[in-house]
DNA sequence: CCTCGGACGTTATACGTAACACTAAGGAGT
DNA sequence: ACTCCTTAGTGTTACGTATAACGTCCGAGG
């Protein structure tokens, strides 16, 4: 009671009105245009083409100017049926991955007149609630990246517009998905460390099964069939730096020859892989070069810098909320994979010769 | 037209209807329980000590569980008056530390049914819309960081129930403030070092008049005002790796005698830090010591890991929501601040004797 | 002179919920 | 027998918007 008073007088507030009145209606700046309640809302709507004229339509334009007129998201969303809310399904907000996908999302979001809220991990917000569930009447697609099948479970039994970010495209179901050229890449930075004479990799495997981390091993390992003399081996690895220290110790310690390069698959491993390097008495990228993913900022926060595979997260999102909307608008949403960059830096060289 | 079709069949699909059968209401889940739509929800909103049967709460219940009803947000909003969402605004979302904040703000939010959305930075999310103005009529309240003034002025102008996160105490106007123990820390920071033998500091210093950021060189200075050989030098530096190479590069080649101790105010800084004390041909810490700020994953994928100060940044979300629910309800928010914690790691030791 | 169709609006209604005001029945008190 | 209270509900309304269906005026064509 006191707190929904609090919250009507903070709203009378906002437009310079005083406090007590309510925030102003269409029904009030068609009062003070002198037209009709309905007459408002085709102005403002822009539906007026041919039923209102000119004058009138710009007396209505400057009533709702001068009363700082909103209109109410809650009225409209129930009259309409439609929320122009998107959810964002991600595995953790807490990676910067994911908070550049929301950034791109909610950009593309915010011109549409769109908003995005978030459903960060099934575990993360709390066992009592599932916020899915409780936000089903409120959303009006849903945008879902890269994740353990059964975590999307509930998602694909909603069956509300689907658009999935870095997964699987035979799946069937999403409305759309939105790819990286993930293979491109790897092969790219595969062929970057042939170039530089390597031939025993060890693949720092993020021990999840998420596509993107199926075909990240794909690639890798197809790109290596073509060469005679190279080896690969693969150690997976709980995706965080201590992980990929624990993963590279273990890689590095283990009996046979030594791999000269480790491609982790991010940048967090890449990160845990240097630190095991170091206490292991070896030099990045003098004894052992190792290559990261994603490009995060912390490829760059390192001595040495990470080589790695920028991926524009950004895009991603963007990319993900346009065709959402071009599925909620009949469109059929654009395709083709978005490209990855190389960034050759300094934790890659030659290896020595043996 | 088509899309909203679209997203009543989905809808209906949710609760495994047929397609093109409406969502189920609580006037629908009234006549299978036999009762009126005013008893259901009276029941269902737990309103009914005393007004309504036990038997009949039971047969409501029962109903709205076969049915699969969902109350209808829009509905509710548009009735109550109240949206049950919350903005929070941060400077930037692609930082880790207001990922974090954003998640403990969120979980707190989701066992009281609210929604929290997010302004990433006034230029963030493009300039033709201000995401704020069209969001305000289905805000409650408003979380906002330290930001610069002026980024928040629309904010503080619209007169919604306001709190602050890590911002002046002395501040009027937010209904209540969220602040972290900023000085303790950067005290038992200062004596840390003191402790090992460092008198010769460089504050390398955000470049943004953010209250935090006073506060940590206010505080370094006053922790070093008792210590007489002490001689303390301040190097601003913009907010990134490059920024604190820049800024590190500078104190560390500037003549006089060299500081043994840099302190900077991020651990974005701190990294920029060590790549410049390392491009400089120094070591660290054997020949310079460096201290980071916030406590964020990178601290510890740097080798040397980084003694830091870790801030509380989930907790510090958590408490501003439970704030903000609390200044709604009428009830005085919880006050104190919060505790940070130092981390004694890799990046700082004794320095050489001269 | 009649009517017919644009141009310009208006009236009425529905969306789903919460809450106020009311009622009807049964029992207690006097 | 009368009022008064409690229990267990119901009828109705309002929230603010968008839109279908409906007028009305007026000039032009027959």
């Amino acid at each position: 009671m006191a707190a929904r008073a609090g919250v009507r007088a903070a709203r009378a507030a906002l437009s310079g009105r005083a406090p007590g009145a309510r925030p102003p209606t269409s029904r009030d700046v068609a009062s003070a245009a002198g037209v009709s309640q309905a007459t408002v809302s085709l102005v403002l709507g822009d539906k007026w083409r041919g039923r209102v004229s000119e004058r009138t339509a710009g007396l209505v334009r400057e009533a709702a100017q001068d009363l700082g007129y909103r209109p109410n998201l809650a009225a409209r969303s129930l009259r309409l049926g439609r929320t122009r809310t998107a959810l964002l399904v991600v595995p953790a907000m807490t990676s910067e991955f994911f908070a550049q996908v929301y950034t791109g999302a909610a950009k593309v979001a915010a011109e549409h007149g769109f908003g995005v809220v978030l459903y960060p991990s099934p575990e993360g917000i709390g066992p009592a609630r599932d916020p899915f569930d409780s936000a089903r009447t409120a959303l009006d697609g849903v945008i879902a990246s890269s994740m353990a099948a059964d975590a999307l479970a509930s998602i694909r039994g909603s069956d509300l517009p689907l658009v999935m970010l870095d997964s699987d495209p035979a799946e069937t179901g999403p409305a759309a998905h939105v790819n990286l050229d993930i293979a491109d890449g790897v092969r790219r930075l595969t062929e970057h460390l042939l170039g530089l004479g390597h031939r025993r990799f060890t693949h720092i495997a993020a021990d999840v099964d998420s596509w993107t981390f199926v075909v990240r091993a794909r690639a890798l390992a197809d790109a290596l069939t073509d060469v005679p003399d190279a080896e690969l081996r693969t150690v997976r690895a709980e995706l965080s730096v201590d992980g990929g220290r624990r993963a590279a110790e273990a890689a590095l310690g283990s009996p046979g020859p030594r791999p000269s390069a480790l491609v982790c698959d991010d940048d967090f491993l890449a990160a845990g892989a240097c630190k095991a390097a170091h206490r292991l008495g070896l030099r990045v990228p003098d004894d052992v070069s190792v290559t990261g993913f994603d490009g995060l900022t912390l490829a760059t926060a390192l001595e040495p810098e990470l080589t790695t595979l920028t991926l524009p997260a950004e895009q991603v999102g963007a990319r993900g909320m346009a065709a959402l909307l071009a599925v909620l608008e009949g469109r059929p949403a654009e395709t083709g994979d978005l490209p990855v960059t190389l960034a050759v830096r300094g934790s890659t060289a030659a290896p020595r010769p043996a």
